[in-house]
DNA sequence: CGCATGATTGAGTCTTTTCAATCGATGTGG
DNA sequence: CCACATCGATTGAAAAGACTCAATCATGCG
């Protein structure tokens, strides 16, 4: 059983300036509820919850109670097929919102599981009731729905070294935006996990990293990544013909 | 331009007994706001839009102002990259929801384009007030991005004859829930569409089709499909190694 | 300190793409 | 009403990209 720690309510957890070691706004309101007026969630007392590595904060077919908004940490999402065929359907840090999948179907469809030690916010969807919230929620969804069409035009038409570029751009991008080095960064997840996020064999992955390292465009050492030429990166990412 | 017709307000377009022409609740009561008391729509008037094959209902960067509901026709999202590679992301049929991609960023994300004759209903989104259609919305929502973890794990672990026999079943699918037939239906789509939908070149498509012809799974005349062995598609579903 | 896990790299194979030619259907204009 | 032009679909042959299998190496956890 994910032995989660259920940690005692916290009050105004998700209040900026309550956030102990946030360097920015987001992380502590979480992805799309950004832009809320912090005001809305003052009456709001959010449970939070710890997630040890390895552990799922929740599995597909579970029931919907909460959505999740990541505190600390590093989680992945993935879907599993009949056949035992699994894919990562997305990596999520702190300030972003888990958990949404559950909101149609009663039911998650997904698993998500921590890459690292991870602590979340647990909001449970029935207390969402204001106005602004349920469409600062729609944005998130909204947002998120966006992503998903840039990760089925990374998997539908770009070949391995683009996705590649544009996976590492992606979470530099991501972390410049919560305040870390858009430049040089640790990787929480595997080779195989890169590999089935993008929909590549891990050899494939580890092949256009060093091939990346190569050229000069970044320094891989396992699961250190330091980005040498954003702009030779960017143009990996529009190179249809080799 | 879009000459789209602006029909006058058709009041209650939206509820059953007013549709004419739909053969189940479903084509009415778009897609997820099925469920929703129809009642809690009553207040609302819809303006309907007719948009002719080859239009666009809206473009990417068009400013979003309302969400669609799909009366008749069919339709397709898709996604341009800078470099002009452009992606299939969805085809709508009568019953579905288009223009969510707005929500987040206040500017559609997608082209949404008719592939044949369609009608669709303005839901003009900042009437959408109630708390009951904000749930619904918010469910709508949530199941297409569910339906968008099917087409991340369509791309990324399936091979193209999985794909492909995915693609017809759920078409059959969807078709069967409208109250037409399962078995024999017309694709509304070249096969270059089909193709970048799923991720795979128009000729892979066509060669697939003709496969599974070969095998007895399908007839296939051009756009014309009839599916004969329905158990064999699923069985060519998970087929990992040929 | 040692074992298990993750990463790298090579060789060969296979799927899918690309290029190209042909065929058929559709629809437009004379 | 027919001829022609265009668009979409099919099919073949060759090429390329990515995968699988396999061996080796490094790491980090217990």
């Amino acid at each position: 059983m994910n032995a989660a720690a259920q940690v005692p309510k916290a009050k105004l957890a998700i209040v900026p300036s309550r956030c102990a070691g946030c360097k920015m706004r987001e992380v502590c309101l979480p992805g799309g509820l950004d832009g809320t007026d912090p005001a809305l969630l003052d009456d709001l007392d959010y449970t939070r919850r710890k997630v040890k590595r390895g552990d799922a904060l929740f599995r597909a077919g579970a029931e919907f109670d909460s959505i999740y908004a990541v505190r600390s940490g590093f989680l992945k999402s993935s879907v599993v097929l009949e056949d035992g065929r699994d894919q990562v359907t997305g990596f999520h840090m702190a300030g972003e919102i888990v958990g949404l999948d559950g909101i149609g179907g009663g039911n998650h469809t997904a698993d998500v599981t921590a890459l690292e030690d991870s602590e979340v916010c647990i909001i449970p969807y029935a207390r969402l009731e204001q106005p602004h919230l349920q469409r600062q929620l729609q944005k998130v969804m909204s947002r998120e729905l966006v992503r998903d069409q840039g990760v089925m035009m990374l998997l539908g038409t770009m070949r391995a070294e683009e996705r590649v570029a544009a996976f590492l751009l992606n979470l530099s991008q991501r972390f410049l935006a919560r305040g870390f080095s858009s430049s040089e960064f640790h990787l929480r997840m595997t080779r195989e996990e890169i590999g089935s996020y993008l929909g590549l064999s891990l050899e494939t992955v580890s092949r256009i990293f060093s091939r990346f390292q190569d050229e000069g465009l970044v320094t891989v050492n396992l699961k250190h990544i330091r980005i040498l030429d954003v702009a030779g990166l960017k143009a990996a990412l529009s190179q249809p013909n080799l």
